[in-house]
DNA sequence: TCAGTTGTTTATAT
DNA sequence: AATATAAACAACTG
């Protein structure tokens, strides 16, 4: 799940319901998951703080209190669920911040990513240097990606370049872009890169704005993507399948033809 | 049993 | 100095 407009979704739902809540307890069921401290170190650095409102970059989300702040990763299967009581309790949930009127947990299958517990407000430290994918103009992001070379889709998910793109929304970006994932920007013409810069964007703001809902409404690549016999939503070409940056990559033969 | 999975870091190579 | 690649991390699912 976690890319960038899912990490957005989770701000919102921490700034929904833990915001202003006073941390009473931190219940660390796998320390595994803690990366740089410790669950007493955690406890007592957030126990009668209250939570504030949360900010993110990229992939992380930055939860603030009135002391440290929390930098959260959700890797690949981390997810937020806030209840009112103990009840339903999941096995996957490694750490849970009981608060006076509930409690947040942090649920992640798999442990890639964590819970990190900085002293700065941005974390900086921990948090992926690159420009937030979200926070850029079109214009902002053509002068980024003039700074880059090699191929295109190993750009958008380099965290160091630009923080928030994940390997589904970098194949949906390439894919309204019409550009092949293994394009290298020396090839890219002006309208080529300005195609991308907006594709960016689009792509992000629409996922953010339709949250869960993104297979309904305009065509995405993203409502057919990995399924046996997929074909492209706009040209009904199937789907062809390739490793970029070395990852699955879906894309459309014809719309997006190899470099 | 085997392949595959939304992410990042590390080591190694170019 | 940038960029590319593979492996490792962990816990599942089909």
């Amino acid at each position: 799940m976690p890319e960038l407009p899912d990490v957005e979704h989770f701000r919102r739902y921490w700034a929904a319901h833990a915001a202003g809540q006073r941390v009473a307890d931190v219940i660390v069921t796998d320390t595994g998951i803690l990366r740089d401290t410790t669950t007493e170190d955690l406890r007592d650095a957030l126990a009668g703080e209250r939570f504030l409102d949360p900010e993110r970059h990229g992939k992380w989300l930055l939860a603030r209190t009135t002391g440290p702040t929390l930098a959260i990763h959700f890797g690949m299967t981390g997810d937020l669920e806030w209840a009112g009581s103990p009840a339903g309790r999941h096995r996957h949930d490694r750490v849970i911040f009981v608060t006076e009127g509930g409690e947040m947990r942090y649920r992640n299958m798999r442990k890639f990513g964590g819970v990190w517990l900085a002293t700065d407000p941005d974390a900086t430290a921990v948090v992926s240097p690159g420009r937030d994918a979200l926070a850029l103009s079109p214009a902002e992001l053509r002068r980024l990606l003039a700074s880059r070379r090699g191929a295109v889709k190993a750009a958008l998910m380099d965290q160091r370049f630009l923080a928030g793109v994940g390997n589904l929304m970098a194949d949906e970006i390439l894919w309204q872009a019409r550009l092949h994932p293994a394009r290298r920007f020396d090839s890219l013409s002006d309208a080529e890169r300005t195609v991308l810069a907006r594709s960016i964007r689009s792509v992000l703001r629409e996922a953010v704005e339709r949250y869960g809902m993104v297979e309904r409404g305009r065509s995405w690549l993203l409502s057919v993507r990995g399924e046996p016999g997929a074909t492209c939503p706009r040209c009904g070409t199937p789907l062809g399948r390739t490793v970029a940056a070395g990852r699955t990559t879906w894309y459309c033969p014809k719309d997006q033809p190899p470099p």
